[in-house]
Formats: C-alpha cells, sequence, structure tokens
DNA sequence: ACCCAGGCGTTCT
DNA sequence: AGAACGCATGGG
C-alpha cells in the first residue's frame, strides 16, 4: 500500500513541525526571490535581496527603469546575474505595463490566465511560475521541484512523475487548500534536504517504512 | 579539490 | 520527448 499524500502532510508536519517558510517582506520581493533562486542557495538570494533594497530597486517601477548593469551588480552574489538580471527586468516590466506595477492589482486577474502569462516571460518556468502565484499571490497553484519528484519516486510512485501529473495528484490530494500546499512543498524541500537528498540517509527518517527499497537507491 | 544549491533555455539526438 | 550543457556565486 503506497503512502496517500494527505498523510504524507501529516508525518512531515509531526516530523518537522510547520512555519511560515518563505521569508519576504512584500508579494514583489517574493516573486524576485522565486527567480533569483533558482538552482541557488538561499543564503546568496539574500545578499542579493539585501542590495536591491538599499539601492531602492524592491519597487516594480524602479527595478522596470533600472541599468540592467546596475541590476547585474545588485544581484551578483545570487548567480547566474547576467541571466537573472535579464529575468528579474523582463518580470518588472511585466509586473509594469500589464498589471500597473502592483501585485494587487496582478489579483484582479485569473489563475490560470496569469500562469499562462507567467509562463511566456523569459526566465520563469513551471516551478518559478507557481512559487510566485502559491506564495506572492496566494493562489491554489501546486509547487513541484525536483525533491518532490524524487521523493514520490523513492515512495514507490513510478508512473506520471512529470511535472503536471505530479502537481495534478498533489492538488487534488490536498483539495485546492492553498495553505497546506505551502506546507507540503515547504516541508517536502525541508525533509529532503535534511534526509532524501542525492544520497538517502533513512537512518531515523520519518517516512521510515513508506519506501519499498531502502537499500536500493540506483536513481 | 570537489560537490551542492528551492531552474531555465537552448541545442543536440 | 528526453538528455546534455551553460549559466556563476558562495558554503560545506
Amino acid at each position: 500500500m503506497r503512502l496517500r499524500l494527505s498523510r504524507l502532510l501529516d508525518l512531515l508536519e509531526r516530523a518537522y513541525g510547520s512555519s511560515d517558510w518563505w521569508p519576504g517582506n512584500s508579494p514583489f520581493e517574493i516573486a524576485l526571490g522565486a527567480i533569483l533562486t533558482q538552482r541557488t542557495s538561499w543564503r546568496n538570494v539574500e545578499y542579493a535581496i539585501a542590495e536591491l533594497e538599499a539601492q531602492g530597486l524592491l519597487e516594480p517601477e524602479a527595478m522596470a527603469s533600472a541599468d540592467m548593469r546596475v541590476l547585474e551588480a545588485a544581484i551578483r552574489p545570487s548567480g547566474f546575474y547576467h541571466q537573472k538580471a535579464a529575468y528579474i527586468s523582463a518580470f518588472a516590466n511585466y509586473l509594469t505595463t500589464r498589471h500597473g506595477g502592483d501585485m494587487k492589482q496582478m489579483r484582479e486577474t485569473e489563475t490560470t490566465e496569469l500562469r499562462r502569462e507567467l509562463l511566456e516571460l523569459h526566465g520563469v518556468g513551471p516551478e518559478t511560475a507557481d512559487s510566485i502565484l502559491l506564495y506572492a499571490l496566494g493562489r491554489p497553484s501546486f509547487v513541484v521541484d525536483a525533491y518532490t519528484i524524487r521523493l514520490l519516486r523513492r515512495l514507490g510512485f513510478r508512473e506520471d512523475l512529470d511535472y503536471e501529473s505530479v502537481k495534478r495528484r498533489f492538488e487534488v490530494a490536498l483539495k485546492g487548500d492553498v495553505e497546506k500546499f505551502k506546507r507540503m512543498h515547504a516541508l517536502i524541500v525541508i525533509h529532503c534536504k535534511e534526509r532524501c537528498s542525492a544520497r538517502p540517509n533513512c537512518l531515523g527518517c520519518p517516512l521510515s517504512g513508506n519506501c519499498p527499497s531502502e537499500r536500493e537507491y540506483e536513481e
């Protein structure tokens, strides 16, 4: 019997507690964090955001009109800074021209439409789009990442492990509950970093007994 | 001296 | 439709 995803949430909460996990003082800042953290540790993102703040660039219009070299210099610690400067600039321009430079105004648009628009932005893929929708806008759009897929694989799931299928699976299991979406994704990241990273540490794992073969992780 | 980190886009087979 | 690769910095 494979572990049910609603039960997975209970087990993880019991083991790690539930905390508000995505930091940020504004929806715009959270959205920028979603882009800057791509393949990058959160610590380095904090350096970048602090510098953006110091430069007064945490406002959509200010960022949209900022010089690209200034942007690059500010976010350098977060890595891939040529690309990411273009990405956050594109997002700030999109927000300014399409939604009046206001994340609140962005909420007037339907979730599925917003997701389409976000995915059209250069540098915003599925995970980043869903992170913005869920954590910056509070929309019921589950965030899947490499950890999520790896965890499901280790829990014995073998089919439909592509991004959209996994996303749907969690959204159905958690019944569209935004707060559960937030906690589940956060806990999966926390759990996998601690226990279930590239090489799993199964000793004392709160999910022990739910992996079909805890000794044979070839992938 | 490696390996990893809360991806994405491009360019191949 | 997948796999491989570049992008760049900071920390263990």
